[in-house]
DNA sequence: ACGGACATGTAATCGGTTACATGATTAC
DNA sequence: GTAATCATGTAACCGATTACATGTCCGT
């Protein structure tokens, strides 16, 4: 159930509508956890039911502003610190290498190369996030940083990787 | 449409049933793309349904085994060779890292901590199963050791970062 | 004779995606 | 006036998970 927790976070730094979570969603959570317009309504409406969350101001256009309860809070923090996050993840890319073998080689080669490209293009994307947040010393500065990190991180390896199991395709007897 | 393609590329090998498929799942492909029996039934069904399997022996309590089809076949490789992989995804753990301001900064050493700690376990994990494949020229035996190479990568690159994401934290001013 | 492995299926539910549907307010 | 943006909601569908349900064969 990250979806709820996602959304709790978010109107932890503040009282939001839909609206407001939905471009929130779209600027700074999309590459961790996407969601749609539909799935932000019905959720509100079900945090709201149990507690949560609840409407504090109405506004023009029929505009709902939520913010979180102390319950919320708490349902939050209880998340963040005990409930173990997901070990495995799917990757229909990672998929793919496992049957590789049964397209021609030079095929499987073009392959892993578009995955080498794939991830120096995310990695210039981010580089350019990073540049952006670089300044400040508060915790959502701070803990940004670290987020933005991770992703360098990974497009990293992943490019490397791509790169060395090119090479690794060496091995492979003539077909 | 992953799981299909996943049971096409295990059908690829040879043909088998919905019960040896189950196992090849749980042994080869619960860490890529981990699936059900029930699941399997279905889609079994579905792929025979649309020709790309085919029942080509009954053995006793009913067991139906199931061969790839040409169509198949063509299909597994247009996905492989002409289908995107999806770029990124979700990640619960990296959403905690966002909210990681909503509790105590010893929480969030904790977090990052044993984040640092799985990751460790993760890697040890994969290097027992990478000396257990590392012979074979074969196809088959290349591209294991491939894939298990980014899950060494990946859970050093994970490591890493969350040591080094607990020193970030000393910025953080009292709270 | 019995337990464990083999073997297949269905139903309910859940989270997520896409599409549909509608309308108010604001800036130009 | 009108286009862009703000704003909320519903319905259909899809893939994945959990639980239920049933029965057979093989080794000891």
């Amino acid at each position: 159930m990250s979806l709820r927790h996602a959304m709790l976070g978010l109107l932890a730094r503040g009282p939001a509508s839909g609206y407001d979570l939905m471009k929130m969603f779209e600027i700074s959570l999309s590459n961790v956890w996407p969601a749609t317009q539909s799935q932000l309504y019905g959720e509100l409406g079900r945090l709201a039911d149990t507690g949560l969350a609840e409407v504090v101001a109405e506004g023009p256009r029929g505009r709902k502003e939520y913010a979180i309860t102390d319950a919320g809070l708490a349902e939050l923090r209880h998340w963040i610190t005990d409930v173990e996050p997901n070990r495995s993840r799917r990757s229909d890319m990672l998929l793919r290498v496992f049957f590789l073998d049964t397209v021609e080689p030079e095929q499987a080669r073009h392959y892993l190369r578009e995955r080498a490209a794939a991830a120096t293009e995310q990695q210039d994307g981010l580089a350019k996030v990073r540049e952006l947040i670089a300044e400040g010393r508060d915790p959502l500065s701070v803990y940004g940083r670290i987020a933005v990190e991770w992703g360098l991180r990974f497009s990293a390896m992943q490019r490397e990787w791509a790169e060395w199991a090119v090479g690794q395709l060496d091995q492979l007897p003539p077909r």
